[in-house]
DNA sequence: TGCCCTTGGTTTACGCCTTGAAAGAAGTGG
DNA sequence: CCACTTCTTTCAAGGCGTAAACCAAGGGCA
């Protein structure tokens, strides 16, 4: 435990994981353009593919022609090396993916959930439920799985088993990794939802390849993902989520976790439907939540008052984007979840021009507001890069990812 | 440049660099824990130290008796090795400062700016002036010194060298490094001076030893300086200083920045006079604006008038605070700044409980706030720091530290 | 067809590194 | 004077990455 960094073996270790990491994020690639991109000589490179082709975990994949010499030859993960699983926590529904390595999807569960409150004994029975049904559905070994992730909404303390503390859906110190152990005998991680829709987002989605990068999530809560270097550790609570709960205007509207002012207050879901409720009158009172929500959006073109409801979340929201903007200067901002999502189609232009009005020139410059590319799963794939990312930074080391008691990060 | 991390040598340079690291931040110490803490074997320990001994970068200082075994010998860096030049270009005034490598003053030169403005070419005169006034003051040659950090008000950019964007002192893509470059011939660092201040409390004051932690710096600018997981990388460009200018009060006063709302436009001294004098006309209005603040503060305890514009100020302050409570999680809050300063003396349990009215009880639990303890000159000691990080991490490679261009980092 | 050229990948001699174990050094207590 | 403890150094052994030479596989051209 103490060695490992220091070590030569260590420097092995590094070396595997930097060309895991590469071929990963990078795509399949040549010998040559792998040494390059992760910096290490072409010896190195072969003779570490050559271990980990040994071992299965990447394969050749075909040959691409050069211009007069001789055609490189590809090389890419093996996405059937082993199995992840990405847990979706959500306020209405638990949904479990299996993905491949290459996140392909194999199978998927999805379980609702009471409306009323958000037991954590059902929660763990749920998840613990749907991971044996995709592993059961796609016919994979619990062996060949090698880790779960586990989105959540609220704070994520790792102390060193991970406590959620959801002060929104009621959860005080919910030791839910311990209970998860009970019921699942799988290297575990749990992270916050945001966080981790943003990692999806950064990996896969509209923020790919930036390196600087901040992601927000609209729907009933607001939060923001913050990924700055290319790694999203912020803070030892995996706390970046609560970006809803930042004052924009001191003695403001009071918000459900009791402060007064919070930007959720102004530019969550229901904020949205009870200020028009404030104004107008009751709206259309059925269905759930996001239902209603979007009924409300679907009149904006057409009901003035509708759109002025609207137009005042967006000068929050730019206003809340902006203070981002300036503490971390990302060169992207991507607007997420279901309601993120439709207010970034719906009013692109006016966000953008809310955010400029209380942003700093110079970083607001070279920042550019993006609309989420990833789909309703997005939590549940981003949750699953938690064991992946564990499994690459080991180098691939299976026995190393499945043996430890896994103190879980994210 | 491609290789140097997964190298062999690579290895031996980060096992230096981590030896030099904890050597420096924890203080001489023994072999033993040398080893145990930087996480290496105690042959190791051993065959670094005897080269960095042969270097004179470190060296023997003293045994301590253990209990029935052999002495610990007890090895620190050598405080002569060589010297750093911190420079704190304020608003009012340049200040550079000769420190040895454990950050002993050596020699000190404080120069005068017009009050008017800032003008670049004027700044790079005097801190060229003040870095030869200190060393021909302390009688160091040039080639002793190991490099320059440079502390300036405003967004750091690097691109890749340092161009400083300052929009409350008038500067717009100031090219700062080159300019400094045709004057001063030793490796320079410029970083944003609020951040910088931050280095240094969390280096040697009350931050210190703690990996999560934010300092709060509050004078005419109010800034803030972010750490976490122990290091400070947050932006591309250092702008984690321009906590000052987010949002706290939507359609709020109007701030000089040109936003409205801005956290600055509440708690900012210039924001505090401004404030008294709406409400209860002119203030004293000999001196300069620090001046004038203390005349100010020193009243609030027998004055009503004044106690309630500190008393508002407070209020804002609080949920600045509560803010980067929210996002961050940091285990302390550090009031940094001479204003700052003044207000954790005057107010600290009311600024406690402000943050406490806005901030999420969960990680707000965790959290301490203190007052920081360096005094005047913290920025110019956290600009020294940058060339101290600079070569520790270089693994005391004195030549890759002075031979590079030096791309500046901070 | 045969030769050279270009480009991609592989092998090998070499030097360097860390480790782990054993030996050495420096005191203490009996 | 001899164990015993604690800290430090030495040394053989095993691994690693690099650089450079060395194979492999095509394309183009005569």
């Amino acid at each position: 435990m103490a060695s490992g960094a220091s070590t030569v073996h260590g420097l092995r270790r590094r070396n595997r994981a930097r060309v895991l990491w590469d071929l990963y994020l990078n795509g399949p690639g040549s010998r040559q353009r792998i040494g390059s991109a992760a910096g290490v000589s072409p010896g190195t490179v072969s003779n570490v593919l050559g271990g980990l082709m040994e071992e299965g975990l990447v394969l050749e994949s075909g040959l691409v022609p050069s211009a007069g010499g001789r055609p490189s030859s590809i090389v890419q993960v093996n996405p059937a090396y082993g199995y992840v699983i990405g847990v979706d926590v959500g306020e209405s529904s638990v949904l479990v993916e299996l993905f491949d390595l290459a996140m392909g999807v194999c199978a998927t569960n999805r379980s609702l959930t009471e409306l009323t409150q958000l037991s954590p004994a059902d929660v763990v029975t749920q998840v613990a439920g749907g991971v044996h049904a995709v592993l059961a559905d796609a016919q994979v070994a619990e062996s060949d799985v090698l880790g779960v992730g586990i989105g959540v909404p609220g704070l994520v303390e790792h102390s060193p088993l991970a406590v959620v503390h959801g002060q929104s859906v009621g959860w005080d110190a919910v030791p839910l990794e311990a209970l998860l152990r009970e019921q699942i005998a799988l290297p575990l991680a749990v992270g916050n939802g945001a966080k981790l829709l943003g990692q999806a987002e950064h990996w896969f989605g509209a923020a790919r390849g930036e390196a600087d990068v901040v992601i927000v999530l609209i729907g009933q809560g607001v939060g923001a993902s913050i990924i700055t270097g290319g790694s999203a550790d912020l803070g030892p609570m995996s706390s970046a989520g609560e970006w809803g709960h930042t004052a924009v205007s001191i003695d403001g509207r009071i918000c459900r976790c009791g402060a007064r002012g919070c930007l959720e207050a102004y530019v969550g879901a229901g904020a949205i439907l009870q200020r028009y409720e404030e104004l107008h009158g009751m709206p259309a009172r059925t269905g759930d939540l996001e239902r209603r929500t979007d009924e409300l959006l679907a009149r904006v073109d057409i009901d003035p008052e509708v759109a002025e409801v609207v137009d005042e979340s967006v000068r929050y929201l730019g206003a809340g984007i902006a203070n981002l903007v300036n503490v971390f200067s990302p060169r992207r901002v991507v607007l997420g979840g279901w309601l993120g999502r439709q207010l970034a189609e719906l009013r692109m232009p006016e966000i953008h021009a809310a955010a400029e009005r209380n942003a700093l020139r110079t970083p607001f410059r070279d920042v550019t507001l993006l609309r989420a590319e990833l789909g309703a799963d997005a939590v549940a794939l981003g949750a699953a890069t938690l064991p992946v990312s564990r499994f690459l930074s080991s180098g691939g080391d299976r026995e190393a990812v499945l043996g430890a008691t896994a103190t879980s990060t994210a």
